[in-house]
RNA sequence: GGACAGUUGGCGCAGUUGGUAGCGCGUUUCCUUGACAUGGAAGAGGCCACAGGUUCGAAUCCUGUACUGUCCA
């Protein structure tokens, strides 16, 4: 029977939320352990990062709230001012409308139409996933409460002079017509022209050839700039030249700021349009005319000609060429490749504008939040993300906070009608310096980053002081992605000084990348992109958490996605729950009791032993975020040695217990305690069939009253049944059915055929081994009979032997096999045994080996070499036996 | 241009302090045995990107090169 996810998913869904699973609780006597979900945008679908980031997120604070913490997960959704409002504006264009036509209040009345029907989509895709949100909490950063954070961080800044209006060069988009940060601007490489343009002097000496990229914003040069020391052009520094298609008259300045190998050596020089031309005209007083407006057209004025003005910047590029060429003033057209800022948001190309915007002095804010990094009061996991903060922390520029939107908390700067300009926390009703009742808004808003950055603590409450906020802040941990660690982690660091007097969180947890199959980034717009509620549907919510644990955090930056890596976590599920299923047979009317460790068998200690080694090791990896080995220890613990072995071994003892050959064993009590415990400690990573399957498992009077596994201690190490002595005689017995499954395969044996197997044993102890492992090799070599073991057994003449340890296994070949194929197969295994062989006699032959490495080393490779031997010759012989059967 | 990371069997990845290279998928052979064919058993398949260096010994440490990816300019 296959194992159905759909259904018990959906099953365990709702049960979660009607037994309100996932509301908050606040025990005072509990440890806190909190995380913060970065908060998707609204217009956002989820993404296989968001997958990712959720499962590690979920995983922790399962495993937490199961270790006995008190946790809190605060989700919730931010309101995108760009993203957002270009949707909007999207729905109205196919009114035939836009923002401007139906004024600001409307426009915003409709975004939040949109918003409270779209805009928690993502949240319920979150669900597919089985997180455990506290999800009686969601919170949005234009809740009214939000929003109340966000003014008295405004307005503590602004009073305390670390907000300010600057007029400066800021990146604009022509598109959404407004500012952005640095880091709202995606740079791409890009194929493009670099065009060297003659400057005559005016005095008809000759020209300067400057290099450009952009030939549009040339109506705006107020000088041609070379370096001082640059002899080629020394001669013209303070001579003029006359502005192509424009004739008016520029200097030649000296800076040093010019690269003299770039390009011609000779710069022109656009301070309105460039922002380290910006600088050179601060530099030389020079003028600021701005030729190219907030659409991205050319502006009318007398600095560019008739024919071109209101016309595009690109279109401009051309035509300005052309007429160049035309006038033979185009020295050169280049092939160049450059990197192009791009607005991240709707992908158009960045135009440097000249305008008045707010920003947030960046000096004295970051000081604390470097410290704290530096101090590892804030730990970066993998450690070497602190770099890139700290890189970007110490060279930070000041924030550009303003944004020429509609959507987004306004600008709480208000001017009176004499012109006094103060900040409020709310719509002011008299103007602090003069009592005007009069005021106008600032029209931008906020920068949604700027609002963001106070999410781990204006989710709990603050400005008001509440003992949610007391118990729970700092948060623990933050698990986010790379590319965020600049844009949000070191702001919420520097507000979260600024403002909480603390840290933030303890633990910055960067997750890889999801990358496509061939290693690309996905992209919506490249068309690559993998939904993961697809993958959801078809693989199941558990298969995809496994296998986003087993991306873990690590090392790793990038991780290819595979599906068919998702196929074996979906037969993984089936495994498990195939297992269930006979492990609920064999517990019918069972009744939890302890394990009485002097009856246990071999196999019994052994398991209970390797059972209990890997809760140690996953507990361990757990608290060093390694993932991976949590995922692949449970994995192999689960089908490697509790399926193949344990439950296989398990049948035989039942078997014997149930014909009266066996006094009663610890066989179900084992199968119990493993089965139900497996439960526990895979349920942080697979939550739905874990509690499906825990749910049927008979459970003892204080689980039984739970209302989820998720409420049940996660399992730990139980010392008692520490017993690696068990371990090195079953490992002996396995080895030892493996090498008769071999021999028989080798040596052609049909499975159907009942084989002889003689095993003689010198060595007393491994003999006792055998005698303990006797009933399990009988079942699991497959068809043997009879087994004779013994310490003074004879070879039976014509039979292929193997040796392990100091054990002869013999299989007395009599009419079983076909000979031709068997020595065939037997030939093929000499050659690798006899490489192996001239490899450790090279090591062990080497000058100094002997003298210089330590004995235990020299000791295992003579060791391993006499096996070697011992392996070449068997072959050898049983290649002659064969030879005198035939 | 600067920084970080990766390069191990056909594919995706593990390899802790240097000491016979592991796993999953795929592949070959065998097995319709009452948990599971989304399964079981046994195999085949690798000079660990390249070039130097340290060492008795390097996938592992150091230096450089190439390619791929990401972040920042």
């Amino acid at each position: 029977m296959a194992y159905n996810p759909a259904e018990v998913e959906a099953k365990w869904t709702k049960h979660w939320f009607d037994f309100e699973c996932f509301d908050l609780d606040i025990n005072p006597d509990k440890p806190k352990y909190s995380i913060a979900l970065p908060p998707p945008n609204i217009t956002g679908n989820l993404h296989m990062g968001h997958a990712l980031n959720g499962t590690i997120q979920d995983v922790l604070i399962r495993l937490k709230r199961m270790q006995g913490y008190n946790v809190l997960w605060q989700p919730g959704t931010d309101h995108a001012g760009i993203s957002t409002q270009i949707v909007v504006e999207r729905m109205l264009k196919k009114e035939g409308l836009n923002r401007r036509d139906i004024g600001r209040e409307k426009f915003i009345e409709r975004v939040w139409e949109w918003r409270n029907e779209s805009g928690n989509t993502i949240l319920s895709q979150y669900k597919r996933l089985g997180v455990s949100f506290n999800w009686d909490r969601l919170a949005f950063t234009m809740d009214p409460e939000y929003v109340k954070a966000i003014y008295r961080a405004f307005v503590t800044l602004y009073k305390d002079g670390a907000i300010y209006r600057g007029n400066r060069i800021c990146n604009w988009c022509p598109r959404c017509l407004t500012s952005l940060s640095d880091l709202e601007v995606e740079h791409e490489e890009e194929k493009g022209h670099l065009y060297l343009i003659k400057y005559p002097l005016v005095d008809n000496s000759g020209s300067l050839i400057v290099a450009t990229t952009r030939p549009e914003t040339m109506f705006g040069d107020v000088a041609v700039a070379v370096h001082p020391d640059d002899d080629r052009y020394k001669q013209f520094v303070g001579k003029k030249v006359r502005l192509p298609l424009t004739n008016r008259e520029i200097p030649v300045i000296a800076d040093s700021y010019v690269e003299r190998d770039f390009g011609t050596g000779a710069l022109k020089i656009t301070p309105a349009h460039d922002a380290n031309d910006w600088e050179v005209g601060q530099r030389h007083k020079l003028p600021q005319p701005a030729v190219i407006d907030a659409d991205g057209k050319l502006c009318t004025n007398d600095y560019v000609p008739a024919d071109l003005q209101g016309k595009d910047r690109f279109k401009v590029r051309e035509l300005a060429v052309e007429q160049l060429a035309q006038q033979e003033l185009l020295a050169e057209t280049q092939e160049y490749t450059h990197g192009v800022g791009h607005c991240e948001r709707c992908n158009t190309v960045i135009e440097p504008y000249l305008s008045d915007q707010w920003y947030v002095s960046m000096k004295e804010l970051v000081e604390p939040a470097i410290k704290a990094v530096e101090d590892e009061r804030i730990v970066f996991v993998p450690g070497r993300y602190a770099a890139t903060y700290l890189d970007w922390m110490r060279n930070i520029r000041d924030w550009c906070i303003s944004r020429q939107l509609w959507w987004g908390h306004r600008i709480p700067i208000w001017t009176c009608e004499n012109g006094h300009e103060d900040a409020f926390e709310e719509t002011p009703t008299e103007c602090t310096k003069c009592g005007s009742k009069k005021f106008e808004q600032d029209p931008d808003v906020l920068d949604t980053w700027f609002s963001s950055a106070l999410w781990p603590f204006a989710t709990l409450g603050w400005p008001e002081e509440n003992h949610i906020l007391k118990e729970f802040y700092p948060t623990t941990v933050l698990s986010t992605a790379r590319e965020i660690i600049n844009l949000w982690v070191s702001r919420m660091i520097f507000m979260s000084f600024k403002f909480m007097k603390t840290i933030p969180f303890k633990h910055v947890l960067i997750h890889p990348v999801v990358q496509t199959p061939d290693g690309k980034r996905m992209s919506k717009s490249k068309m690559n992109a993998i939904d993961p509620l697809d993958m959801i549907d078809k693989y199941g919510a558990d298969a995809n958490r496994f296998l986003f644990t087993s991306m873990g955090i690590k090392g790793d930056q990038d991780v290819k996605f595979r599906e068919d890596r998702l196929d074996e976590y979906k037969k993984f599920s089936n495994k498990l729950w195939n297992t269930g299923r006979f492990v609920l047979a064999q517990l019918e009317g069972y009744k939890p009791s302890g394990i009485d460790a002097s009856k246990l068998t071999l196999a019994d200690s052994w398991i209970l032993h390797r059972y209990n080694t890997m809760l140690a090791v996953i507990n361990e990896a757990f608290n060093t975020y390694d993932f991976q080995i949590v995922a692949s220890e449970l994995h192999t613990f689960t089908w490697d040695y509790f399926c193949d072995w344990y439950l296989e071994i398990a049948k035989i003892q039942l078997t014997q217990e149930a014909e009266g050959k066996a006094p009663e064993s610890q066989t179900k009590k084992v199968l119990h305690t493993i089965f139900e415990g497996l439960m526990r400690a895979l349920h942080p990573i697979m939550p739905f069939i874990t509690e499906e399957l825990w749910s049927l498992v008979p459970k003892n009077v204080m689980f039984e009253q739970l209302d989820s596994i998720m409420f049940a201690p996660y399992p730990h190490q139980d010392d008692r049944f520490l017993n690696p002595a068990s371990e090195e005689k079953m490992e002996f017995v396995m080895r030892a059915i493996k090498t008769i499954r071999d021999m028989r395969q080798t040596f052609n044996v049909p499975a159907s055929a009942e084989a002889e197997v003689i095993i003689a044993v010198e060595n007393p102890q491994e003999l006792e081994w055998l005698e303990a492992g006797r009933g399990y090799i009988q079942r699991l070599s497959n068809k043997i009979n009879p087994l004779n073991m013994g310490a003074a057994l004879k070879s039976p003449g014509k039979a292929a032997y193997k040796k392990i340890g100091s054990a002869t296994i013999y299989i007395p070949l009599a009419n079983l096999i076909d000979v031709e194929k068997t020595k065939e197969k037997l030939q093929l295994r000499i050659t690798p045994v006899e490489k192996e062989i001239a490899k450790v006699k090279e090591n062990l032959e080497r000058p100094g080996f002997k003298e210089r490495a330590p004995k235990d080393k020299v000791d295992a490779m003579v060791q391993q070499l006499m096996d070697l031997y011992a392996q070449l010759e068997s072959i050898k012989a049983q290649l002659s036996i064969l030879d005198e059967t035939a």
